[in-house]
DNA sequence: GACACAGTTGAACAGTTGTTCAATCAAGCA
DNA sequence: TGCTTGATTGAACAACTGTTCAACTGTGTC
């Protein structure tokens, strides 16, 4: 009788090895897959969700994000910060503004399946 | 000299007014950014994005997701409920198992584009 | 320089979230 | 029926996150 070694936190007796093995093996690495994960979390917020959507018509300073949104310069520029730590948009100062706009292509892909997903329903 | 009604929160004085406007009319309707926003929260944990990822060869039970990313069983079931709840697994049964598997597409594209982003740095 | 205003920052607070643990349900078998 | 095992569930706890508030920086104007 086969006796299969388990990692500690699995609490099972028996596991299907082949379905295992094979998710495994074809999985992304651990890595990137964590990448990708801090990504969407990034625009898993409505906060972000809605500057990158005010931001696809064309670039804002943070006083015309504050205003399309409603919300405070303050919590428009704390949100400003992680989208730009994730490099999903780019600044440039003009004076006393700062516009920013979006830094690539992918955050549109993503928010217009995301739309396709949504409307499906 | 142009007096404009500004919206409470916002704190500034001037506004781009013309981007202000585009920038709202163009935007999807704010009820579906939130749904997009919701939808997008779901894979932006790495527990769940590997749960995905392993769900991409096939489908699995319970107990072989919980071999594959060395979890409990309770802690993968908990983030299938979610995954479940936001319509990105379905699941059947058979015998003492349940067998889950990607609900559609859009979760693969959407991994995909993600992937594509990490990767061009 | 002093002032006004766009924007940023850090601390604090409340609200949310992921895992653990224990109890429970569901299916198969003696 | 009782037992075993896969899977689910709820409460609890720690860790994290978004907004607010107040203080601050940077730029242009008087």
């Amino acid at each position: 009788m086969d006796v299969h070694i388990q990692s500690l936190m699995c609490d099972c007796d028996v596991v299907h090895d082949d379905a295992v093995h094979r998710a495994k093996s074809a999985m992304e690495d651990v890595d990137t897959l964590f990448a990708v994960s801090d990504f969407l979390k990034v625009m898993g917020d409505s906060t972000r969700m809605r500057i990158l959507a005010a931001l696809d018509s064309g670039e804002l300073c943070v006083c015309d994000l504050s205003a399309v949104l409603n919300m405070t310069k303050s919590a428009i520029s704390h949100q400003l910060k992680t989208l730009k730590d994730a490099k999903l948009v780019k600044f440039r100062r003009e004076g006393k503004n700062v516009f920013y706009s979006l830094e690539d292509d992918h955050v549109r892909t993503i928010i217009e399946t995301g739309i396709e997903h949504i409307k499906e329903d």
